[in-house]
RNA sequence: GGUCUCUUGGCCGAGUGGCUAGGCAAAGGUCUGCAAAACCUUGUACGGCGGUUCGAAUCCGCCAGAGACCUCCA
């Protein structure tokens, strides 16, 4: 019921503050995302951003709301300085049809999708499957008068609209028209058949050398950049739905002519929240290819940069970029992957220690201890956390402290009379609903189970022979080899354990 | 050049007008055959200079540094 959903609050870069999330239909929230132009391999940044709204989305899910969340994947459109359509550009270099390395590309974006364990969204529409429906945007702009045709393309009259809606453009970004008319470069092609430098195409007549093209009342051509977004999440989400997101560089001029088109075409805005993920910083300098400051999510599984000193997995990055608030700039260095990687093993160890523990009833009187008490505000502080407009970082801090308890559980340093039975359940219960569900993390160790098991049970009974009879040698070589091997023999109260020492 | 943001202890990184964030590292302690793991204790951090306030790291101003956007960009 709509009415047990906890209330959130989250940061919209339409008003610059947090707000009440209240979505259009009870217990239901649209929610759209800019996906990738795949004219290359995933950028390392777009990884952290769809973590971070995969995030999102898995806890608006979690608290009980029904989502549907589309993500684009735009293979047409965007222009380069020279006026070259993104996608045919690629395919040029490559010797290959467009459409192959658009293909190329999506699977290599859903490949590393899976590989940070992102859920897949509800609907993942393509620009190219969706040209009637641009074509048809095209027209609606045209007739409510913001559009004007040139030389077979189609221009949004950026002043035009600006005058008519004065609280609308420039809203999002934070511009002023005035200032876009002299700050405009134009030095764009085909500057000449616009009216006004920030007027933007939103249908292109493709010249003879260019591949992509589809046929529509004006010219043979294609769909401007920005258009595929209004058009699609109008087809999926309505003319007016709840989020929409996507990085923080897609502000301006990408969501801005996106909101414009929208009211231009319908008269109405499109979403009533817009969230946007900070950047991905590494070494404290934006990522950038031209000045050899990057590095690919390969390079970072297998440490084979000269930026970091081994490899680290998916699933500890995931926790490193959920680590920091998505409204934060996130360094990548070497020592902080590191101090990541020890945190995020303590949580998952945490968790294992968790779901083994148990209480019987017996053991205490059934009334509410301290203890009890300490660990539900910590439950709650998490979930407060992620309520506020889905802070991560606070949440893991909260897990965190509860993990004190748990170990001193486990380690027999509190009595077992002090939590209560429901209160461990209720912990297993939300430990699993953050670690797996929310957070979106996922145990990496090999799948060893049967014959590891069996073999180590073995070997640390033999250990256990040779403690009991004070062979230290015996008992320190088994010790030292396993280290050795990655994996770590913890001597507990409660007998011995292990665990895989290396990710 | 214009617009905007950020600057937190050795390293990351939350937060915020008065109350311990958290992780990693470091030191001491408990435990241990010795360790490791775990637990306990310890750091009096908020770029600089002014101002507002009973009180500011948190609000305002100036200065310095960094970053982002203005042009394809997650």
């Amino acid at each position: 019921m709509s009415t047990d959903i906890r209330p959130i609050r989250i940061y919209n870069t339409l008003s610059g503050k947090k707000e009440p999330f209240t979505p259009i239909t009870p217990g239901r929230v649209g929610m759209y995302v800019c996906g990738p132009t795949v004219y290359s391999d995933v950028h390392l940044g777009n990884c952290r951003t769809f973590v971070h709204f995969d995030t999102i989305y898995r806890y608006l899910l979690h608290i009980g709301y029904r989502v549907r969340y589309v993500r684009n994947i735009t293979d047409v459109g965007h222009l380069l300085d020279d006026g070259e359509d993104r996608m045919s550009k690629g395919a040029r270099l490559d010797q290959l049809e467009p459409m192959e390395v658009a293909q190329k590309y999506t699977v290599g974006f859903h490949d590393m999708m899976r590989i940070f364990n992102t859920l897949p969204p509800s609907i993942e529409p393509r620009a190219t499957g969706h040209i009637p429906e641009q074509i048809e945007m095209v027209e609606s702009i045209l007739q409510r008068g913001y559009g004007y045709e040139s030389n077979g393309s189609i221009y949004f009259d950026v002043l035009r609209f600006a005058k008519d809606n004065p609280a609308i453009y420039g809203k999002l970004s934070g511009r002023v028209v005035d200032e876009l008319i002299s700050e405009s470069r134009d030095n764009l092609k085909n500057q000449g058949e616009k009216n006004h430098p920030s007027d933007f195409a939103i249908w292109i007549k493709a010249s003879e050398e260019h591949i992509m093209r589809w046929n529509s009342p004006w010219s043979v051509g294609f769909p401007g950049w920005h258009l595929e977004c209004s058009a699609m999440s109008t087809k999926y989400l309505g003319p007016t739905f709840d989020i929409h997101g996507g990085g923080n560089d897609l502000k301006f001029p990408h969501h801005e002519n996106e909101v414009a088109q929208n009211v231009g075409a319908c008269g109405c805005a499109p979403a009533n929240y817009w969230l946007h993920a900070n950047m991905l910083l590494l070494n404290g300098r934006k990522m950038s290819k031209s000045e050899g400051n990057t590095i690919t999510p390969q390079q970072l599984f297998t440490g084979d940069s000269p930026f970091v000193s081994k490899g680290y997995s998916p699933m500890m990055l995931r926790f490193f970029m959920l680590q920091s608030h998505y409204r934060s700039t996130l360094d990548i260095t070497d020592d902080a992957l590191l101090a990541a990687e020890k945190g995020f093993r303590r949580l998952m160890e945490v968790h294992a220690i968790l779901q083994k523990l148990s209480i019987p009833a017996s053991a205490t009187d059934g009334s509410e201890t301290d203890t009890d008490r300490a660990i539900l505000a910590l439950v709650e502080e998490a979930y407060q956390g992620m309520d506020d407009d889905f802070n991560t970082a606070v949440a893991i801090a909260a897990l965190n402290e509860i993990g004190s308890y748990v170990n001193k559980l486990a380690n027999k340093q509190i009595e077992s009379s002090e939590v209560s039975p429901w209160v461990l359940e209720r912990l297993k219960t939300v430990f699993n609903a953050f670690i797996f569900d929310i957070f979106g993390l996922r145990e990496e160790s090999a799948a060893d189970n049967g014959p590891i098991e069996q073999l180590m049970s073995l070997i640390l009974d033999i250990r256990a022979n040779a403690r009991q009879q004070k062979d230290w040698g015996t008992s320190d070589k088994i010790r030292d080899a396993l280290t050795e091997a990655g994996i770590q023999v913890k001597d507990g109260k409660e007998g011995v354990s292990w665990t895989h020492s290396r990710g």
